[in-house]
DNA sequence: CTCTTAACTTGACACTGTGTCAATTGACAC
DNA sequence: GTGTCAATTGACACAGTGTCAAGTTAAGAG
């Protein structure tokens, strides 16, 4: 019922994000949303010019509703590379799982869409980003690996939390997200920490 | 000229390829591989029932023509698991560059297509037996790394070999394929190599 | 030289899903 | 009441896949 209060637009967000979750990419057409939604497939782009432009939108819909902001403080907030790597590591491969549906359905759209392939490359530049600042916060502390430079180990980490990765680990492979999110944090200190 | 004389199927096959390296997956549709085949979009029929089977016939001629078993000769004469490991990173990555375009084109297809799926699950499938056998090896050397066991070892050596890693550190972050193997050479003895 | 057959062509069509457009309805605000 | 906003209904264009039927062409067999 309160549902029925909410505004159109959040209806839809959320009637997105949960066929995605229950069918993936196939059952959410447009279609599909509106009568999930219990309006009219017209009435969808009257809220969202596009498919892609209501997959984005459901995207940053859900880093609200998840606060992703909350869940990367603790890593901003090491004061040594060590500290945060894990961290960050730990924050990422958390996330991955909750946003898995409508990550995978723009990963998915991306390749017949160019609006879709900017959103996606955007947020993977983000993640990117903690990468850096993890390598960074490694390097000025002295605790880089020797065999490493800050673009290459930062190129490396940012590679091997690719959701594909996650992905194949998991769902593939049959891993629990805990042993996902160990065998990550393992791994990297292996790789970029200096002697560890 | 010569291509003229080859039978149609294997000219198909070649404008599929062709126009995959050249345009990715926008550009090969039935009508465009027809027209670059210099045939009626129907004939394509004539010979694959699908888009899809289509796919999956080009890599089966592709692999063929780059001989895979050729390249993965060296990696399985190897006597010792600490030479066979580098030596089939080095087949597989040198060999994902030549398939790129094709793979991609059927990974793709993997997301609305069941037979796509299945065809490229199959294929990686394939990479993963090499990768046991690697693993395998070690082991029976004595020569794993003492935190691994064999089935977990195997399941993380297939993830960081898998495509879209590769297309990350080449395509992304513009690492030379020289670079890439090196890269997962290294990882890899030292993530599975006893006391390396 | 004709008959047959296989490969290919031409053109039409059904289907799915996206996105667009125009006319209409109902409710609420002023 | 009138205007406005959100939504509805129904029609339509478009791209691309896959299907179907009828007609053409060329080569080989008798």
């Amino acid at each position: 019922m309160s549902s029925q209060q909410k505004d159109t637009r959040t209806r839809i967000l959320e009637s997105t994000i949960r066929r995605l979750e229950k069918f993936g990419g196939q059952g959410a057409r447009m279609g599909d949303i509106a009568k999930d939604a219990g309006i009219s497939r017209q009435a969808v782009y009257l809220h969202f010019a596009s498919h892609t432009e209501l997959l984005v939108a459901a995207t940053k819909y859900l880093d609200e509703k998840l606060d992703v902001d909350r869940r990367l403080a603790p890593s901003r907030a090491a004061t040594t590379g060590i500290e945060r790597l894990p961290l960050y590591i730990e924050a990422w491969g958390n996330y991955i799982p909750e946003i898995y549906s409508v990550a995978k359905a723009l990963m998915v759209a991306q390749h017949t869409d160019e609006a879709a392939a900017a959103a996606w490359q955007n947020r993977m530049l983000a993640m990117r980003d903690g990468c850096r600042a993890a390598i960074d916060a490694l390097h000025s502390d002295g605790t880089l690996a020797a065999n490493w430079n800050r673009p290459k180990a930062t190129d490396a980490l940012w590679t091997m939390l690719l959701v594909p990765n996650w992905e194949n680990l998991t769902i593939e492979c049959g891993w629990s997200n805990k042993q996902y999110v160990r065998f990550m944090t393992d791994l990297a200190r292996r790789m970029f920490v200096r002697d560890a």
